[in-house]
DNA sequence: CAGTGGTCTAGACCACGCC
DNA sequence: GCGTGGTCTAGACCACTGG
């Protein structure tokens, strides 16, 4: 109730901003779930004893970090990983011409393996742990586009040996199966020559230039949790980067 | 005075986008200068016969939208094309290793040419107008990096011929000769093999894997300025870019 | 110290979705 | 019609800057 008001003697930060934290803090520890509709304004506002235009103010910040969605006359809802949002705000691989879309994805292998050096960096976590390590075949409007190393901390995906299937869409996986969240990645991008693997694969010759593009995931805690290595063709399709 | 206020009943948005459009066509109209402080948020309300905080959201959305720069004490400034700021916001190539900085340029030709069809498309003129190419060779901490052609439809630029030299920073030079502010791009990113000439001005071998950038960049009224096309050696160096 | 932007509040009305 | 978020207003106080 006035947890937040106190909290204000010890934080220096403004009050919009403890009140976004603490309602980052109930999906994080689950209490509002992706799709659900949170309390209005009022509701929040009474709750945690700040006015309307405070709360307003950490849910319009929620919303720009892509984390609600809120519609007039209806309610603010936790925003959930479904396919268009996720198409357009991580999956930046468009074709040359055409609409974007999905590609479609053909597990070549699924294995545990240890962290390497590199994948322990970047995962935060010691060298030697215990990894899962999918690797798959993607295609753009049937033509074969990319092969993609997904490496995921074992510690934070219990029970990932029974999955029997993997989805196309793992972001939605992360979500209904551990309460992921993802909120966030930033990639790194190189040209480099097919192997003689990614020829063999994607059916084109060893050599040729493709994308490399190696991307950390975050949580909502912004902490990684996902590792993915891609590389891609570019005969037929296009990395976009808006600058704004 | 009431300006702002009338309007509104015939465009059907909200009184801060009104505000914010009209404050926006005092940059691109030029009456408010790169550097220049504007006046304080009492005073435009005053002015456009609207409240404070209608000013402000106005206000705040430019700020967003790297436009204006505001400080507490000091007052808002309309943001200039200095040399950190362009880094951070266009130039998205960093070394491996290091800090990010921005390349040395030496400029290889610089000419009139008549628009391709490429060219006519991206910067929305005619096929054949009059275009300035300029052809650079950009090394990041002594190593050859990049070459890139800068495309400038003539019309824009009237003078271009009389200019001694080209800047580094060629942001900060359409924006102090041609009053032209830069405000966003989008780029298109693939991977293709050096050819003869890129491999000869870089000193690698032909056929080595580069990034193939193409950057249409655009001015504050959102028309397109300039096309760059960038081929990037990628050894020592790696392209960011942040999906939130 | 005065003036600026930054935060916080309270209340009014509008636009929209749904019953 | 009611409840939601979206806009607009007015006023208070805070934090920072510079003279």
């Amino acid at each position: 109730m006035t947890e937040v008001t106190e909290a204000r003697a010890f934080g220096f930060r403004p009050l919009y901003l403890q009140v976004k934290e603490s309602l980052v803090r109930r999906l994080i520890e689950g209490s509002w779930q992706p799709g659900q509709i949170i309390p209005s304004e009022m509701d929040l506002a009474r709750e945690l004893g700040v006015s309307q235009g405070t709360v307003r103010k950490a849910l319009d910040a929620m919303t720009a970090e892509n984390l609600l969605i809120r519609r007039q006359g209806r309610g603010t809802y936790v925003a959930e990983p479904e396919e268009s949002r996720i198409l357009f705000q991580f999956f930046r691989l468009v074709p040359d011409s055409g609409e974007r879309s999905f590609p479609n994805s053909r597990v070549l292998q699924s294995k545990l393996a240890n962290a390497s050096k590199e994948e322990a960096e970047s995962l935060k976590i010691s060298i030697g742990a215990d990894v899962w390590k999918i690797e798959r075949l993607r295609t753009l409007q049937q033509a074969p586009l990319l092969i993609e190393t997904i490496t995921l901390p074992a510690a934070r995906f219990p029970g990932f040996e029974a999955l029997t299937e993997i989805p196309n869409n793992v972001y939605r996986l992360y979500s209904q199966r551990w309460g992921i969240t993802i909120a966030g990645a930033s990639e790194k991008l190189k040209a480099v020559g097919a192997s003689i693997r990614d020829a063999r694969m994607l059916g084109c010759r060893p050599g040729v230039p493709m994308l490399h593009i190696s991307r950390t995931a975050l949580d909502l805690a912004q902490e990684p949790v996902e590792l993915r290595v891609s590389r891609c063709l570019t005969e037929r399709a296009h990395y976009v980067s808006d600058l704004r």
